[in-house]
DNA sequence: GTCTATAACCCGATAGAC
DNA sequence: GTCTATCGGGTTATAGAC
C-alpha cells in the first residue's frame, strides 16, 4: 500500500484522552489530535464520524476508567468500608483528573442529542446501587444511593471549582459519610 | 455627538443573560451580544474589556440571581422550614435556568485565572452558613453547610445531566433533607 | 461612543490524488 | 488509509474615520 495504517481508532482514543488530561476538553479537537498522532487532519475521520463522536467516546472512557477505580476500591470489604473506599476513590478520581472528570456526566451522542444513557453509565448506576444494597437493603438502596451520589459528585464538583480545601472535603466526606451509613444501621429492619 | 449612546453597561450584560438562558454559554460571544444589541461588534469593549470580562460578569449576575431566589425563600420562616425551603429554591432555580446555573461556580476572572472568590461568591457562602448554623449551631455549622450544599448541588448537576427524573431528585431531596435535619436536632447539645 | 474594515487567528469537514 | 489543498465558517481584537 503507498500509505499504509500509521494508527487505529485506539491509538486515536488515547491521543484525545492525554489531551483533555492535560488541556481540557475545549483543547479536545480534529486538528490537535491529528497532530499530537503526526497525521493530516482529516486521517482521523477513518476512525470516528466526527469531533462529537470523538468526544462521546472520551467521555465514555472517562466512565469506564472511573468504573474501575470503584471496582478496585472495593475489592473484598464488608459494605461499609466498600462504600468508604468507593466514596474515596470517586473523589480521588475526580481530583487527579478534573478535566477528564468534567466529562463523566456528558452523556449526549455524537450529535447534541438529547442525553441518553450509555451502556458504561448503566454499568456505574447498577455497581453504584449494588454495594449501596449491601448495607442499606434492595427497599431503600435506590435513594441512599442517589443521595450519596449527588453529595460525592457536589463534593467532587465543589472542590475542583476551588471553593474548598483538600482538609474541608476530607472533613465533609467523614461527617456525611458517618451520617449516612448511620441511616442505614437504624433502618436495617426494613430490608 | 455624531454617535449617541446607544447602551450601557447594564444593556449589554443582560442581553448576555438572556443569550445564555436561551443558548447556553456557548453562544455567548461578542458579535452574538453585539448583534442582540443591534450594535457593531467592538462597540461592546467600550462597557467590557474582553469577552472574558462579560463571562465573569455574567456568571457574577448568575450568583446575585441564586443568592435572591435563596433569601426570598427564608422570608420568616423557622430554621428547619428555612432549610427546606433554600433547598427547593436552589433546585428549583438550577432546574429553570439550567444554562446560567452551569456558570454557578465559574469563579475565574476575565483571563483564564486560577479562580478566587468573588465577592457574590462569598456573600451566598455567608448567607448559606449563616442559615445552617440557626440549625446547627455554631460549632458544626461548617461541616453540615458543606454537606448539604455538596448535596444540592450534585443533586442539580445530576438532575440536569439526564440522570434524574424529577420525581427521583424529589424523593432524595426528602430522604437526604431528614437525615441531615434529625443529625441536627440528635447533635444540638453540641452547640 | 459607534462606525466600517480588517488583521490574525481558530475550527470542522470535504474532494480528489496516490 | 493517508495525503494536500481548500471551502466555508467561526472568533477576538484592533485601527482609524466620524
Amino acid at each position: 500500500m503507498a500509505y499504509p495504517a500509521k494508527t487505529d481508532r485506539d491509538r486515536v482514543l488515547h491521543a484525545a484522552m492525554k489531551l483533555v488530561e492535560d488541556e481540557g476538553v475545549e483543547s479536545l479537537a480534529i486538528r490537535s489530535v491529528a497532530s499530537t498522532l503526526g497525521l493530516a487532519p482529516n486521517a482521523l475521520y477513518r476512525y470516528f464520524e466526527s469531533l462529537g463522536a470523538l468526544k462521546a467516546a472520551v467521555a465514555e472512557e472517562a466512565r469506564l476508567q472511573m468504573l474501575e477505580v470503584m471496582q478496585k476500591a472495593v475489592g473484598r470489604k464488608g459494605p461499609a468500608e466498600s462504600i468508604r473506599a468507593i466514596s474515596e476513590a470517586y473523589l480521588r478520581y475526580a481530583h487527579e483528573q478534573p478535566r477528564v472528570f468534567a466529562l463523566y456526566l456528558k452523556t449526549s451522542g455524537p450529535d447534541s442529542d438529547i442525553p441518553q444513557c450509555t451502556p458504561l453509565c448503566a454499568r456505574n448506576t447498577e455497581f453504584f446501587l449494588d454495594q449501596v444494597t449491601r448495607i442499606y437493603g434492595e427497599k431503600r438502596a435506590w435513594e441512599a444511593a442517589l443521595a450519596l451520589w449527588a453529595f460525592l459528585h457536589g463534593l467532587a464538583v465543589l472542590r475542583e471549582a476551588g471553593v474548598l480545601s483538600a482538609a474541608q472535603s476530607s472533613t465533609s466526606l467523614k461527617f456525611s459519610l458517618k451520617m449516612w451509613i448511620d441511616g442505614a444501621l437504624s433502618s436495617s429492619g426494613n430490608k
